[in-house]
DNA sequence: CGATTGTTTGATGAAAGTCAAGTACCGTGG
DNA sequence: CCACGGTACTTGACTTTCATCAAACAATCG
C-alpha cells in the first residue's frame, strides 16, 4: 500500500536532494525544533508540506483545555491531503521531535496532478490512506478497549516506520511521550502507563532511552481482536 | 463547503433523470430495502455508488461483536471517495432505510477528473469533507462526553439536511434507531436513551413520529464547546 | 548542577457499560 | 377490528473502566 502515494514519488524526484539543485516545485526547505508548533491552526501555508525527517503531529484543542491528536505525521509523509488544495491547514500541527521538511508549489503540484495520470493516482493512494488510517482510529476509539487501542498504536506504527525497509524491525525510535500516547487513544497519560507497565511486566514490549523493542506482536495482534 | 463535491456535479448532470437517457457513466440504478446490507465487506463493487434517496451507514465489525459506524450516507453523498479507485469496499454497507442508489462507470469518472480540472477539484473537495468530518469524529470519539457527541451528531445531521435548501430547516426526517446512534457515537443504546431523555426533558429537541425537531439549537452549541 | 519535564504509583470518584425486566409501538394475518 | 409477534424504547440496579488528583521519583537538558 505504501510507497505508491505521491510522497514517494516526490522523494523519488529528488526531495531529499539539496533544494536549489532540484525540481521547480521545491519551494524551501524549513526546520522545526522538538516541542515546537510548526503550523497554528488556520494559518496560511504557502506550499505543501512534506516531511523528510522527524515525527509530527496534527492536533485539535477543545475550549475546555482537552486536546485530541488526529494524526502522527512520519518521514515520507504528506502532512495531510487537505494542504495540496487548501493554503490554510485547520489544526494545529507540532514537532514531536526535530523536524526538517520541504514546502512543495501547490499551483506546480496541482498541474501535475492533471498532466501525469501516475502523480493523480498516487494521490488518490494518499487519500485512501488517509482515509484508512482514520476510519481505523474511530473504530479504536469508539469500541476498542484502553490496552487494545495502545496494541494498536504500537504495531501501526511498527509497520509504519518499516514499511519501507525490506525487514520489519522489532526496535525503533520511539519519541512518544506518555501524555503524547495518551492524546492520540484518547485516553490519560496515568491510564496510559499502567497499561504500558502491564504490557512490560507481561514481556509484551520493551523501553530503552526513546527506542522501543516489540517483544511478541503476536501476543499484541491477539489482544486487538478480542 | 458542499455543493462543491463530485456527487453535486453528477447530480447536475442528470443522475436524477433516467439512466437511460443520461450520460455514459450512468451504470445501473439499484434498490436497497431498509436495514439490509447493501455492499459486505471486501466485496466488489462494478462502479461507484452515489446515494439518490436514503440513508446509509458505513460500518465496521469487531471479533467480539461490538461494532461501530464508520460514517453516515445522505442523498446525494458519494458512498466513499475510496470507491472511486478501489473496486473494493473495506467496510460493511447497510440501508437505514429504503435506499435508491446509482452505480457509476469507474473508468469514465477517472478519465473525467484527468481532463476536467473541475471534475477533479470536485473530487478533492468531496475528500477533504470526508476527511474533515472523520477528524470531526475522532475528536468526539476521543475527548467529548456523551452528550456532547449526541448533540453534534443531531447538529452535523441537521446541517448535512438542509445546506441544500436555502433555510435550515428545525424539524427533519430522522431514521436512526437509538442502537444506530450508539454505534455512531461509540455509546450503548441504553446510555442514549439517557441522554436524549435529559434532552428531550431540557427542552432542546423533541422527537415525533420519526422526525426530529430541534428546538434549541444555540444551547446544543452552547453544550459542545463545555 | 539545578530546573524542568516526564514517569510511576495509589486512592478516590465519575462516566458510561451491562443486565434485566417491563412498556410502548408498530405491521401482519386472522 | 383485534390478537399476535417482533422490534424499539424506557427504566433502574449494579459493575467496570477509566479519569482525576496528588505526591514522590527519575530523566533530561541547558
Amino acid at each position: 500500500m505504501r510507497g505508491l502515494g505521491l510522497c514517494r514519488l516526490l522523494l523519488d524526484s529528488g526531495v531529499d536532494a539539496p533544494p536549489s539543485s532540484r525540481l521547480p516545485i521545491v519551494q524551501a526547505e524549513k526546520i522545526g525544533s522538538s516541542r515546537r508548533r510548526i503550523f497554528r491552526s488556520r494559518e496560511e501555508v504557502d506550499g505543501v508540506p512534506i516531511i523528510c525527517d522527524g515525527w509530527i503531529a496534527v492536533a485539535a484543542y477543545l475550549p475546555n483545555g482537552r486536546r485530541q491528536i488526529l494524526s502522527l505525521g512520519l518521514p515520507g509523509d504528506l502532512l495531510s491531503v487537505g494542504t495540496l488544495f487548501e493554503s490554510r491547514v485547520n489544526h494545529d500541527v507540532e514537532a514531536l521531535t526535530p523536524v526538517r521538511y520541504r514546502l512543495f508549489d501547490r499551483v506546480g503540484l496541482r498541474e501535475n496532478l492533471l498532466t501525469s495520470p501516475k502523480a493523480l493516482s498516487s494521490f488518490v493512494t494518499d487519500c485512501a490512506e488517509e482515509v484508512h488510517r482514520l476510519n481505523e482510529r474511530v473504530l479504536d476509539l469508539g469500541r476498542r478497549q484502553a490496552d487494545q487501542r495502545i496494541a494498536r498504536l504500537i504495531l501501526e506504527l511498527m509497520e509504519r516506520l518499516t514499511s519501507k525497509r525490506a525487514t520489519p524491525a522489532q526496535t525503533f525510535n520511539f519519541p512518544l511521550r506518555q501524555s503524547q500516547i495518551a492524546d492520540v487513544t484518547g485516553l490519560t497519560a496515568a491510564y496510559v502507563n499502567h497499561v504500558l507497565k502491564s504490557f512490560r511486566t507481561r514481556g509484551l514490549i520493551k523501553f530503552e532511552k526513546r527506542s522501543l523493542t516489540v517483544l511478541d506482536a503476536t501476543k499484541l495482534r491477539w489482544m486487538v481482536d478480542q
